[in-house]
DNA sequence: CTAAAGTTTCAATATTTTCTGAAAGTTTAA
DNA sequence: TTAAACTTTCAGAAAATATTGAAACTTTAG
């Protein structure tokens, strides 16, 4: 590994708890990103300095992030890894991923709570909150998922426009008033 | 503790470690969210059965997250502690905080990496990869940024609108074609 | 079928993170 | 100033997580 590779690496390991994998599993992710070539477990173990059984066990959970895929090469029997796709496709595939796993479980426990009975003023104080909190994460998940349905380009428009998406919805508000 | 309320402490507790904080400081919080009166650090210890020394770091936690507050109550010498806050005040605190731990220190060792000159082919490479991870996390920053500075009502007319989005801003452009 | 080349599994070990509780620190009423 | 009431700190214990490596498993060329 080149310098700048490593510290590529190293750092996206150490991030790679913070975005909900450890730390080996993040930096073979990051080595197969800015490696052109795909790479064997092998290769992945030694130039990491991990074990070969590591490896083999970051590469099923890399795969169950769908993040990276499987090649062959022809009269060779061992199997090559490669980052898949882009890397918006790749910052689509976390974002999704850690919506399952942070958000999703908590919202069915909200539902669950909100379903009983409450028994008594703390009970009642307590579902409001819970209430509350339920609605903001329902909209904030069917946000993204409706964002993560759109176009990306019309996405990239829509983040560059930024705080301006305010001024076209008044300037849509204001034109329909006219015409009506 | 009710049952409603002692599911919602021990599944956020839970949930806690995937959202930046350990099982205990999730607990606290999940608690001082649901409470209607603010409680003392021994109240804490007692309902969630961990150390008096825990819940005194807890706290430090949470308030370095700025998401709870101390009240005091005239007369008595404890400290009261008290979720801060709408439910809505708190989801922006979780997300900058976060924003701030896991992705601002990526876009600066991207940034560093960047600076470097690129030795050979493979550098080379790994370079044009760190530069779109670059870009899409800046430009992801500078988006939520502009979103968190927006008023929370606009906000939220705008995700209600979901990609419904995409329309208004055609509708923008050809009205202005039209009067152009 | 056999054995070589490769991959996966998992019990044992190492590392990291969290939690406890006793001691030290702080504040305030008297 | 003192001591009671309360809070914080932090070294060590406990719990959780990650890693190794040897054995078991799988695949395929011959």
């Amino acid at each position: 590994m080149t310098p700048i590779v490593e510290s590529f690496v190293l750092h996206f390991g150490e991030m790679g708890s913070r975005w909900g994998f450890n730390r080996t599993v993040g930096q073979m992710y990051a080595l197969l990103v800015v490696s052109k070539d795909p790479l064997t477990a092998n290769q992945l173990a030694e130039e990491l300095n991990i074990s070969r059984g590591n490896v083999s066990m970051g590469i099923k959970e890399l795969q169950s992030w769908q993040l990276i895929c499987t090649k062959h090469i022809p009269g060779d029997r061992k199997e090559y890894y490669l980052a898949l796709g882009s890397i918006w496709d790749m910052a689509m595939k976390v974002f999704e991923e850690r919506r399952k796993r942070e958000v999703d479980p908590t919202l069915s426990m909200l539902r669950g709570a909100l379903l009983q009975k409450s028994g008594n003023d703390k009970d009642a104080y307590a579902q409001e909150k819970l209430h509350e909190i339920h609605d903001l994460l329902e909209t904030v998940t069917t946000w993204s998922h409706e964002l993560q349905s759109m176009n990306p380009d019309k996405l990239n428009t829509l983040m560059k426009l930024g705080s301006g998406v305010g001024k076209v919805l008044d300037f849509k508000e204001k034109v329909l008033k006219k015409s009506s």
